[in-house]
Order: structure tokens, then sequence, then C-alpha cells
DNA sequence: GATTAAGTTAGCCTTGTGGCTCAGTATCCG
DNA sequence: CGGATACTGAGCCACAAGGCTAACTTAATC
């Protein structure tokens, strides 16, 4: 555990963000444009830029520039980061519940696991 | 989409730092106490509370005091929001390919807003 | 070639985060 | 009772996050 670095930091940093949530979501549906992904909000377009470089550098998008027009694209990759991360606390959490259930019978008087059982 | 309020930004950030992340680790395999949580940190005690205490009102742990031992229990919950948030961009990103493939013979110049009326 | 459109750069400002120390408080142990 | 243990509270600090404006750079369009 622990293996991935940074990487992690960022991915889910970015997610902890309605606006960048919301660009994820739109960016599901299809690439768009920044000035597209940003019409919904109220913000500047320099402040939305931010949303969008962090997005891309945490690995959640790429983009490419042809003419004057930015145009961003919903990589998977950050998907599967996330899923792998979540696999493996509910393989632990899994693992344990087994080891539990084969210590019904113990008798164990400083208590705390019992209570967790429920 | 969108509807969950801060609580998502919250679940997620709190998943942004490595500490935390650990420490959620650590709590899959039974609850433990604060000191026990902090020993393998170099972190100082406040410090390492304050990490405890995001982790609590973000809700993926709860903790108890009994005595002058704070024992923390990781909650399942937070696992399946974020889950479901997965799910509902993976379905998203689903529905897109199958309009897609629907989609490959019309030629789609204005584009983006056209499309989401489908 | 002048305007408009789409980004981009630079710099500022406020708040939040993640760390610290130092000084409590409240058990628990002998 | 007295000391050790396990937090807890207060307050400080540096830096990152997320917003802004104003000015600049490139296309595209007329």
């Amino acid at each position: 555990m622990a293996q991935y670095p940074q990487q992690l930091d960022d991915v889910f940093h970015a997610l902890a963000d309605p606006t960048r949530r919301e660009v994820l979501g739109r960016l599901g549906a299809g690439p768009a444009s920044v000035s597209e992904l940003a019409e919904p909000f109220e913000m500047a377009l320099p402040s939305f830029m931010k949303h969008i470089r962090y997005l891309e550098s945490a690995g959640w998008i790429s983009t490419r520039k042809s003419g004057r027009v930015r145009t961003c694209v919903l990589e998977r990759k950050s998907f599967d980061v996330v899923e792998a991360w979540l696999r493996e606390q509910r393989d632990i959490w899994e693992r344990r519940t087994d080891r539990l259930e084969r210590f019904v019978t113990t008798t164990h008087d400083k208590a705390t696991e019992k209570e967790a059982r429920e």
C-alpha cells in the first residue's frame, strides 16, 4: 500500500471540487472546448482555466490546442486508479471480516474488536 | 448529478492526503486508538489529530472516547459514496459510447449543444 | 488590416491546509 | 497522592487553493 506517490493525492484532490467534478461529468459525454466547458459557470475564464490545468496535470483529462481552440478529452486512466485504490481498501476490509468470522468463539476482554462486529 | 453538496468535496479531499489514506488502510484492518494510529508517523500528535478530525467530519470514520483513549472505527458509508459517484461517471461514459455508435454516419459541425439534446 | 474570439500570463487577495510548540486536562497506575 | 499517559486547546507559521482584474497573444472573420 501507499506505493502510488503524489499521483493519488492529485487524482483525489482534483475531485474535491464541484467545478472540476462537473467538468468531468460533461466531458464524459464527449470532448469539448474550454469555453464550452466554462459556459455554465459564473467564474472568470482565468480562474476556470486553473481547474482545467489542474485536471490535466492530475491526469483526469488531456487537452490539445488547434487554432485558437483548446479541446479537452476525458482520460479513463484516472478512473482506474481510483477504482484500484477502492478495491484495495475493500480487500483489506473483507480480509478482516473473514478473520473475525473465524474469531467468534474466542474470548476477548479488551472489547473494541467485538463492538466493531456490528 | 451534483446533488451531493459539500459532502463529496469533503469525502474526496480527505483522500487527497497520504497520511489520511494510510490511516484508512489501517482502520480497514480493525478499530484502533489515536496513538496506535499515530505511531507510524513522525508528526506531532496535535497535527495528527487534525487528520483524525478531518476524517471524522468527512464521514470516513467515527470515534468514541472511553476513559482517556479515543477509539476510531472505519465507516463503510463513504466508500459507497465514492463508488456511487464513480458508477455515475462511468454510466455517462458508457451512454456516450452507445450514442457514438449510432452516430457514425452523421456530420457534426456545430457540435455539443445539439448532441446533448439526444 | 482591423475586429472579434479564445485563450493565456501576470499579479493580487483571502482563506484553508498541514505542520509546529507549549500549555492544559483528564484518566490510569503504583 | 503523584507521576505517567493520552489526548486536547490555543495560537503561530508558510504555503497552496481558488477566486479576481487587467493586459497580452494568436487565430479567425469581415
